[in-house]
Order: structure tokens, then sequence, then C-alpha cells
DNA sequence: TGTACATCAGTGAACGCGCGTTCACTGATGTAC
DNA sequence: TGTACATCAGTGAACGCGCGTTCACTGATGTAC
């Protein structure tokens, strides 16, 4: 039956948010269309009245959890801080999806790629705003650097089954970005 | 028909190097084991005499291509200036494993995921001797944080779709994880 | 060394299943009067 | 404001397809004598 346009914009809105959650949990390829439309509470049929296909709805999704930019309200070290927590390692639905999709997102279409391109573009000009250099290049060159460590020590971290190499790897980039060479770690405040 | 037990081994051989590169390219979820077997040569109903599941295949194809350890005897700086050049970049099916496949394992079995672990902590391991530092937990940091910037860097790079992004991600990365915070960029050799 | 036969790697058709997508239908919404 | 009807978001069965996996069969290999 139809429903009033409010709801509609409503159900749509929860078909990405659920989309965002899933895709960041299980990958792209993992999640179907129905396991997406059946978490928001609707059945399989209607989703192509929301999307023209699961290659669009992947552009959506994405693009929206890009948007939401969980962090940035932050200060630059304690950002680094909680990207490299376990509470983010362990967080994937909810976690960043430049460190939960890049991977995955290489293989998707060039929309789904544009749409990445520009979330890490605008990371990284926002850290090299926030970090510290004498010159522009310095702090842009940092921030690269640091914004590919997170994103790769996240994954490592992920990817681990042991706990201990998986927490030191966080860790150890984390000092090493957070705090340059020669900092004792025993220096560093330990989430959790 | 049976053949000789020389060349069922090398067929085996053949299967992992060419799942190895096929996952390496594509992801695990995307290959299939009849494409795996039809690059190989063989028809898709012997897979099962070679490996007792996809799961079995993608452990043994990980173990092997871990092991393989391609560029361990460079020096470690032209090792990281091969890992963070566009040739490897654009070279997912030969690249690195785990740049290629760290984040695919992470919703893989438990047994897939312990492969890669042991990989990661023999790069770690590996690094650690290799780099300078006054002290082996100084040596230690500064290789866990640069072999997470060389992946993450790696994964970026793939993903973007516009190219001068991309080989910034990969120019920077190196910049500071080989030669430390403030030498200009200008003084490094540039990959092709 | 030569022969007879058991072994078994590879073949190819078939299976059950879940996927993305389509479509005739339903009935509440929103609008024309 | 009240009524009649066109619109269209959602439903649920169905589709074609490719997947991982199974299995009866084939015929060259390897072995017992």
């Amino acid at each position: 039956m139809k429903i009033s346009r409010g709801q509609m914009a409503e159900n749509r809105h929860r078909i990405l948010e659920i989309a965002s959650r899933l895709f960041r949990e299980k990958g792209f390829e993992a999640v179907g269309v129905a396991e997406v439309m059946k978490a928001a509470g609707l059945t399989h049929g209607s989703f192509y009245g929301h999307f023209s296909s699961k290659d669009d709805l992947i552009v959506q999704a994405l693009t929206q959890a890009l948007g939401e930019r969980n962090g940035a309200t932050l200060a630059l070290g304690a950002y680094m801080e909680e990207y490299l927590s376990p509470r983010h390692r362990d967080n994937r639905a909810g976690g960043c999806p430049v460190s939960g999709l890049a991977a995955d997102t290489l293989r998707q279409t060039p929309e789904a790629r544009a749409a990445i391109t520009e979330g890490v573009r605008a990371q990284i000009d926002w850290m090299s705003e926030k970090v510290e250099g004498p010159e522009d290049a310095d702090r842009r060159r940092r921030a690269i650097a640091s914004w590919s460590a997170m994103v790769g020590a996240t994954i490592l971290a992920r990817a681990m089954v042991d706990p201990i190499l998986s927490k030191e790897i966080l860790t150890e980039t984390l000092a090493w970005i957070h705090n340059g060479p020669g900092r004792p770690a025993s220096a560093l405040s330990e989430p959790q």
C-alpha cells in the first residue's frame, strides 16, 4: 500500500543508514539487497522504488557515511587516539568508512571509487590544517602519512587473531604518528 | 583419466599460484572455484581432489603467497621505495598479499586470519631488524608504524580515481617513513 | 621384462541455494471538484 | 469541508543466473605376478 511522502523519505533514510552499517561490517559483496530491506523493516520488492540498483545503493550509502565525519570536532590528537583505539577497531559497523571499505571500494564502480576519493581528499585537507609543521608542504606530508598509517593500522589490527599483536599495532602506530619517534610508549595515555 | 603423481603435484601447485593471483586481483568472494580451475586448464570437478573446500583453498593460497616474501632480499629503503611505487600499486595480482587481502581476510575463517597474522608478525620482525633506532623498542615501533603506513597508503592509492592524489599518497608516505619529517620530497628519487 | 588388473586424477552433468532484479497487484495517500 | 478517483510506495511470488559442491563415470597410471 501507498504511504505518506514523509514516511517514504524516512524509509529511504533508514535503508541508507542500515546499508551503510552492514556494508562496513560485512563488505559490499556479502550484504544482500533483501538483507538490507529486511533489516529496515520492509520487503525486498520495494527496494527498486528507492534505488536503481545495488551499485546505486552502494554509492549512496558510501557518500552518506563519508559525509558524516564522525570525530571531526575533536582535536587532532584526541581524534587519532580514538581512531587507533580498540573501541574503534572493534566497532566496524559504526566506524570510519574509509578503513572499513576502502579495500572493497577499489573493486566497485567508478562512482563508488569517486565517492571515496573525495572522502579521502577531504580527510587529508582537514588533517593538513590541524597538524603541526613549519610549512604547508610539511603539514600535508605529515597528514597524508599519518592518515595512511591510521587506515593501515586499523585494517591490520582488525585482521589479527592475536589480540596482543593487534593492540601493539594500534598503540605503536599511535605513538609514532602522534608523538614522533623517540618518545617512550609509556608516556602515552592507554585507551581502555 | 588418471595422470602421474608428478603431474598431479604440478597441477596443485599451478592451482594455488593462479588462485593466489586471482584472489589478490579480485578478492576472495569475487573469484569462483570454476574460474580458478579453468585458468589452471582443468575442469571444476577435480577441484575437490586437491582441496576440501573453497575456504581450504583460500587458506592454502594465502599461506603460499605470504611465504614467498617478494622483496625481502632488498635493503629496507629500496624495499619501501618499491612497495610504495606506482608499479606495485598497479600490480595487485603479483603484489603484496597483505595490502591486497588483509581487509578481505578479516571476514574469512579463523584459519585464514591466522595465516595473515603470522605473515604480518614475520614482516614486522623482519622490518624491526632492518630499521634504524637507538633501542629495540624504538626500532619495533618504527617498523610497525612504517608497515601500517605502507599497507594503508597502498590500499588508499589503489582506491583513488584521481591519479595525482593517488601518486601523492604514495610519494608523501614514502618520504615520511623513509626519511622522517622535514626532509624535502624533492630530495627523493622519483620512481617511474 | 611383459601382462592383467586395481587405483584414482580428472571429466562433465547435475544438485540446491541465494543472489539481483522484475512485475502484477494492493490499498492508503493526495488531489480535483 | 466532503466525496470520487488517480497516483504510487510497498508486497510477495517469480525469473534467470552463477555459485559451491557432489557423483557416476573414464581411462591412464602404477603395481602384483
